[in-house]
DNA sequence: TCTCCACATCGAAACCCATCTATATGCAGA
DNA sequence: TCTGCATATAGATGGGTTTCGATGTGGAGA
């Protein structure tokens, strides 16, 4: 397949980035890829840390109670919200580590190392 | 619609996000948001600043080059890659400072002003 | 216990997306 | 001009995603 690549040159310093670290990032950024998620993100962030509870959701956002269930699942699943039950209400948070982590993937400037 | 919230409160600061502003942004990750382009990226970031040319990239992604071209023009058109033409060679380059201000939207840190 | 409320899950319908093969375009050399 | 190569586009297909109405679940008050 590659034998007859003599047209052009690559010096490619990194060793290309493996399937699964791929998927992995693609399967986050694909959890904040939609404009309803963004608008809930926006909200749960511009909001108090201890969480907007889901009939406050709805709504705004003017799309039925399931589907913002459905949302907030994903975003859960993710691991970029938080849910928190109290009584009849769940309240949802941003868990901002993680949607800085994904920031600092995105960015192409090298960065300092970590501890 | 709304007359009937009694239950619970939300205090709310900022005043919602637009439609506008969230289907924009939501695209420019969805961009983003594809194992295979997550893998072009990854690979126009760490090689040469001058771009690197479309039959080096066909070979190691394991897909076919029309598969390629298409993942290329939906960076390009996030405006987060950019496409120069030499001979019979395309060579395509990140546009870092794009890259850059998705990750900053991403962010939840309250950041600084910036000019 | 019975009912109500908030939220989650289910199943279906409509829509969008990634991939392929086949073909077009455009440059360069013979 | 004719041929060959690198890349882009077209059209088709399979799979995934978002949305809804209907229903399940579990806590709290009557």
């Amino acid at each position: 397949m590659d034998a007859s690549a003599l047209a052009c040159d690559t010096p490619l310093v990194a060793p290309a980035m493996s399937d699964t670290e791929a998927e992995a990032l693609a399967q986050a950024l694909k959890a904040v890829a939609d404009p309803t998620r963004v608008k809930l993100l926006h909200r749960l962030i511009s909001a108090a840390p201890d969480g907007v509870c889901v009939c406050d959701l709805t709504a705004p956002l003017g799309i039925a109670q399931p589907s913002v269930s459905y949302h907030l699942r994903i975003l859960r699943q993710a691991g970029l919200v938080e849910r928190r039950q109290e009584r009849n209400f769940a309240y949802f948070s941003v868990r901002a580590e993680a949607l800085r982590r994904l920031a600092t993937l995105l960015d192409p400037t090298p960065q300092e190392v970590r501890t």
